[in-house]
DNA sequence: CCCGGTTGTGCAACTAGTTGCATAAACGCC
DNA sequence: GGCGTTTATGCAACTAGTTGCACAACCGGG
């Protein structure tokens, strides 16, 4: 149950329509919480219903006409609530390393492409990351809220940095191996 | 897509009752492709149908009696086929840090003490799976498929020791924070 | 002015995963 | 030899997320 806080968060920050938020999550909240225009919109529908966050006055909301939300108190009390919460962490579901543990059985035939796929995937995804906090984090900028942001931004660096490097060994373990697939 | 496939890998690995592969799932295959027994059997089922395993003979599959399967080629043609088809990687859903991201609008109070708790939950992952490291791939075992499992688990540890050094550092972070919980 | 592409909102149906419970055999034990 | 516990299998209902599509307004060009 974490998309309605996710939109919550992404609404505290700024209030947003339907799609600035869908873009917002695009290159932002979406890299640690992913989510299509239509959950969203199904979301703010039931956040509204629920009185946690309410449309902006002065427009009207016609099919096809901009409509912004933003959030009333009870939402942030909710998401206050829901930050503190204990939550047990989801165990981790990843199909590359089921992939590879099939591999073992199945053999490789294939796999390796796929891999090198990944890792420029990675690769192009930690570039990303290094640009933005090269240019939201610069040395001064270190208030509670930068060094909150910044905390999120450095695991998702750390992250890519781990796929990375595993994927290269990865690679380098395949080249190896008797009947791999070659480069 | 990926829980059959889990399951054949499995299966191939060595034929199974549903209980059985409820087990093994939950001390190895499941540390990255988690499954409930219901899951399981639902699959196995379906499995079945598909032509992909079939039970093994010589027992009769009353209710309350133990039914074991196997893997049939088509099973194996189809996971072959599977893991060597390219796959999007899923992006990223990680809650907590979602839970920082809004702590940085809301505040952070409450937070630490969760914190503290999932990098004992990462430290003790981290320490079964260099506890299985030393037992089933000592210096020696080194053929191709064990190289390929030992991936897999490598994979697993660096993940442990990214999440317990990242925790460490969110949490000194939020020692120098001014509102922030004190430990 | 009307027509085709773009922007913005949304429904409906589907797939995957979770939760809670039902059922039956087998096991041991007093 | 009946009775509670454990082992084993499974159904049904629910929740979250995905996919495909519909539809209205608006914008610019011929």
């Amino acid at each position: 149950m974490s998309l309605p806080h996710a939109i919550l968060t992404a609404l505290l920050e700024k209030p947003s329509s339907g799609l600035e938020l869908t873009r917002r999550f695009d290159k932002s909240i979406g890299y640690f919480w992913s989510a299509t225009h239509q959950q969203i919109y199904r979301e703010l529908g039931k956040l509204e219903a629920d009185g946690l966050i309410r449309t902006l006055p002065a427009e009207q909301p016609a099919r096809g006409q901009r409509k912004s939300y933003e959030v009333l108190p009870a939402g942030r009390a909710e998401l206050a609530r829901w930050t503190a919460a204990s939550q047990e962490p989801k165990p981790l579901r990843d199909a590359l390393l089921l992939r590879l543990r099939a591999a073992a059985v199945v053999g490789t035939a294939g796999l390796g492409d796929d891999l090198r796929r990944h890792l420029e995937l990675h690769e192009r995804q930690l570039a990303e990351y290094q640009e933005i906090e090269k240019r939201d984090f610069p040395p001064g900028k270190d208030g509670p809220q930068d060094r909150l942001q910044h905390l999120v931004l450095r695991a998702g660096i750390d992250l890519e940095t781990f796929w990375t490097g595993w994927l290269r060994h990865a690679l380098e373990e395949f080249a190896e191996l008797p009947g791999a697939d070659p480069a």
